[in-house]
DNA sequence: TTTTAACTACCTAACGATCGTTAGCCATAA
DNA sequence: TTATGGCTAACGATCGTTAGGTAGTTAAAA
């Protein structure tokens, strides 16, 4: 495989799992398989290695997000949205990138942190922008009352990052709990909220 | 002041704002104002000081919760829910102990996963005992009727992670705006789900 | 078609800086 | 007298990074 593409995947398993601070340029290049200056041929510097991992991991995530959202256009609100967190759980257990996303979200190598904000900012915007169409238009086609399409929304993104981040450290089986036991209770005070304001 | 807990609290600081891997003992003994090897005159090493900086970060953590509880004994569930979660939110914004616990609970250092588990785990254990606890007791009192407490207290501490972690990059007015937003579906949800079943 | 130049992707060796840590000395206080 | 809590000096290890060289490939010039 290409040594690039191994380099991007190797580090981004090593980010993930150990930060930035902690990850170290000689253990991504022996996993990879190479000697650790040979990383200079491909990227500047080790932050241009996490920046380059971060751009390609968030390109991916929007990709896969934006084809789940596709695939499931004609099933009704409810079904979409909580298969969106079933299939981030499933991501998020498959690979290391929603991880690695999650990670840096919220915590940052602060020397970095304005230029991974850039990059995370537009992510979580368009994610959230996508949710309050989806609200807005499952109100306008009559199928479900919401109150406030953008309350529900930062609501929905708050349960999801409530759930994965659980998936960190609780893993699938923790996760899946809070989803099993949250989601019932969200959706029944989106539809409650949805009745008492007309 | 004490130099022991001078460093107890330089050390949260720095290992909140930087993590395990990232923060040096050399910038925390010139914060306490002491040369680098005096910390060994207090701690054994950077494990030694991390673990202790922890388990006081917990102690303190979890005295304060106890405290809030107490103090709103007569209040009704949801005022006691809803203000708990503004109260970790001040607390959040005021000093770094809280983000310390949050990012060690979601991403400790590897290297002493094990350690900090032992730790962390029984603090959110008996977290949400006690709101399982709070939950079967209002519904004892005949105050709200909730079908499950235990998954009313699931998804009440996934609620309070969602809000959390925004804190991290979205400030305190990010995290009022998921609280905001959250809240009225979360409680219209709670009782909406134990309307429908008796 | 052959030669030559440039480029790519790796290498070894080594750089200076910083990391956590230890040894050993010295003052103050119990 | 012993213990505490600082200090200086220095340790070996590891960090990210650079210099400089070498095969293998590509492409233009002879």
């Amino acid at each position: 495989m290409n040594a690039k593409r191994m380099l991007l995947e190797t580090a981004l398993a090593h980010f993930a799992r150990e930060g930035y601070e902690g990850a170290s340029l000689q253990k991504i290049a022996d996993d990879v398989g190479i000697k650790k200056p040979s990383i200079y041929a491909h990227f500047k510097g080790k932050d241009h290695l996490f920046l380059s991992t971060l751009k390609d991991a968030l390109k991916a995530e929007k990709r896969r997000i934006t084809h789940y959202f596709i695939s499931c256009k004609d099933q009704p609100l409810e079904t979409r949205l909580h298969g969106l967190l079933e299939f981030l759980l499933e991501e998020y257990n498959r690979s290391s990138e929603s991880k690695f996303v999650l990670r840096m979200a919220f915590f940052p190598p602060s020397s970095l942190y304005d230029e991974v904000m850039e990059l995370i900012y537009p992510f979580l915007d368009s994610m959230e922008r996508r949710v309050v169409q989806l609200m807005q238009q499952a109100q306008a086609d009559g199928a479900v009352k919401i109150a406030r399409p953008e309350d529900a929304a930062v609501a929905y993104m708050t349960l999801t990052d409530g759930i994965l981040v659980e998936m960190v450290y609780g893993g699938l089986p923790g996760a899946e709990r809070r989803l099993g036991a949250s989601w019932p209770i969200f959706w029944a005070g989106i539809r409650a909220v949805g009745q008492t304001e007309s």
